[in-house]
DNA sequence: ACCATCTTTTGACAAAAGTCAAAATCGGTT
DNA sequence: AACCGATTTTGACTTTTGTCAAAAGATGGT
């Protein structure tokens, strides 16, 4: 089971407790180039991205921008450290493009976990399925090269291709800028 | 928090609760190059590392056998895709060591989910520890030369280095074998 | 102690990827 | 249409890493 293949459906929840889930998350707008989440803040909030695109970066040593993540419609943003250890994230959360999102704070997120237990097993089957993505990733970094990871970045993620700089899908497959510039003209 | 900080002291389990879970545990010792878990079989059972030393691999196009993790003294052993979703594993676990474990059958760990509520936190926090891990792993990827992850290898896992053959190693960081034996006389 | 096997090192070379700087291109704004 | 800044491409070059095969070293079994 990947992401595209999760639906809350699933889980055969009441209508109340439907009612319950919902009545938590509430609308965001947010433009391009706005912050979701900060480096040094506390992840507050977890979002669904109902419309647009957003993406995770760090710095690394060498104040280079490191792009962890990308965030298109249908994704569940949250950053995994911060939101639950509720402890300051390492990463910033910025907008790509104008979005809208659907968001439900923490404390609300901890109070649905006690009212609707199914709850518990939603967010397990979320855990098993970003793992399950990050064994695929590592798997990449240990037998692809660096063209081989490109393409299957490109495969696996069409959609993002004409809608991101190079440099953040470059620095997502661990490529020098200039190098993933020469793997595009084959 | 990581793996070695974590342990079941925190959860303030009942007498009664801590019994249930330990009847579901039962010895197992495993000899060296002897099979926790074959490719194609479905993880039956959780191992949690009482002595000695495993590996888990894979093979890739190639035919290159590729380690994917290590699992020392006080590891739990578990193929997260095959075990959670009871479906054939796509990779090997063996022994390097004859080691003694402790497991316990996927029925019973089922049974204790339900029996003692306190797992699904331990469950999920097991789960946030593995997903933090493979952050820094992917971060080393995006990051660092392999040289740095050579470093980064001895400073992290210093136990390890010199029980495990070097192209254990050198496919866990993703460099060549002969690679990294260059990189070792600097 | 000896052999067979497996692991590690080494050499010579090729290919892949990084660096730095300049040029070209693209996007949005006035 | 001209301009500014950001992004992408390109060139010339260096460094890192991979490949293949052979040699050296280590290990375990008998």
């Amino acid at each position: 089971m990947d992401i595209s293949e999760w639906s809350i459906d699933k889980y055969n929840l009441t209508e109340e407790e439907l009612q319950l889930t919902m009545s938590g998350y509430t609308p965001k707008a947010i433009k391009a180039n706005e912050f979701f989440l900060k480096e040094g803040e506390v992840c507050g909030h977890i979002g669904y991205v109902i419309k647009g695109l957003l993406r995770s970066y760090f710095y690394d040593d060498q104040a280079n921008e490191i792009t962890t993540n990308f965030f298109p419609e249908g994704c569940l943003i949250i950053s995994m450290d911060s939101f639950n250890n509720q402890t300051p994230s390492k990463e910033y959360i910025k907008a790509i493009e104008d979005s809208e999102l659907s968001v439900v704070s923490y404390e609300r997120q901890m109070e649905i976990y006690k009212l609707v237990p199914a709850w518990n097993q939603i967010c397990k089957d979320l855990s098993d399925i970003k793992i399950a993505e990050m064994l695929k990733r590592t798997e990449s970094f240990q037998t692809l090269s660096a063209t081989e990871r490109y393409q299957r970045f490109c495969k696996e993620y069409p959609q993002l291709l004409q809608r991101v700089n190079l440099g953040y899908i470059a620095s997502y497959i661990g490529v020098d800028n200039a190098t993933l510039s020469r793997i595009r003209k084959r």
